[in-house]
DNA sequence: ATATCGATTATCT
DNA sequence: GATAATCGATATG
């Protein structure tokens, strides 16, 4: 396992499809001085912009989406049910609101200091997917707040936050319905990585 | 094992 | 004033 490399602004110009399902076996960074944090991504969903009515950016611009339809790679953090952040990556060329949704992350480096920020003991193996599975979890492990990190740009690695490749194999991939979701609730824009056990939610099919 | 429910607030109607 | 891309606790089989 080598250290991650940036992906590039051009891995995001693309639809938010075929950028979730290259997201999965990619790193996610924080990095500041005092931290360095990294978890694989091992569950996303894609949301479609404007045409999909499951995604923010459905009811056309507005301040809290702005970052929707900026320039594709920078960060779009949403705040929601009182309690939890939740992250996201811009899509598609600016102007078009497409995004990823990170659901699910594996651990790698820094689970003493994930365990610190979610306020848990890790005590065995079988509690560390507490840490990030779940979109709520992973932005409260790695710190992440709209206040800190919104419209962060993704492809620096001068940024605290920062998606890379770190060379891992590409992952068998699974494609399923959205999570947590009223409206266009059927169609299949979930992607996981088959057999993960960082994977949110039930295990079914 | 699954089901239901309360918490808590930024954002939009 | 209602809603929400969630989580954790509680109840029940």
């Amino acid at each position: 396992m080598s250290s991650p490399v940036p992906l590039p602004r051009a891995f995001y110009i693309r639809t938010p499809r075929r950028v979730a399902r290259d997201l999965l076996g990619k790193v996610l960074v924080r990095q500041t001085p005092e931290t360095y944090l990294t978890g694989r991504i091992v569950e996303v969903e894609a949301y479609l912009g404007v045409k999909d009515a499951a995604a923010h950016a459905a009811a056309g611009p507005t301040l809290r989406n702005a970052v929707l339809f900026g320039p594709p790679g920078h960060a779009y953090i949403y705040f929601i049910y009182g309690n939890h952040y939740c992250l996201n990556v811009s899509c598609e060329p600016e102007g078009r609101a497409g995004s990823v949704l990170f659901r699910a992350l594996e651990p790698l480096c820094g689970i003493e200091e994930m365990a610190q920020s979610r306020h848990l003991e890790i005590g065995s193996p079988s509690d560390l997917p507490k840490l990030t599975s779940g979109p709520g979890r992973l932005a409260e492990a790695f710190g992440i707040t709209r206040h800190r990190d919104n419209a962060c740009d993704l492809t620096d690695p001068a940024s605290s936050l920062w998606i890379g490749d770190d060379g891992h194999p590409r992952p068998k991939i699974l494609v399923t319905p959205r999570i947590g979701i009223t409206k266009a609730a059927d169609d299949l824009l979930r992607y996981l990585i088959r057999g993960n056990r960082f994977v949110s939610g039930r295990t079914k099919v």
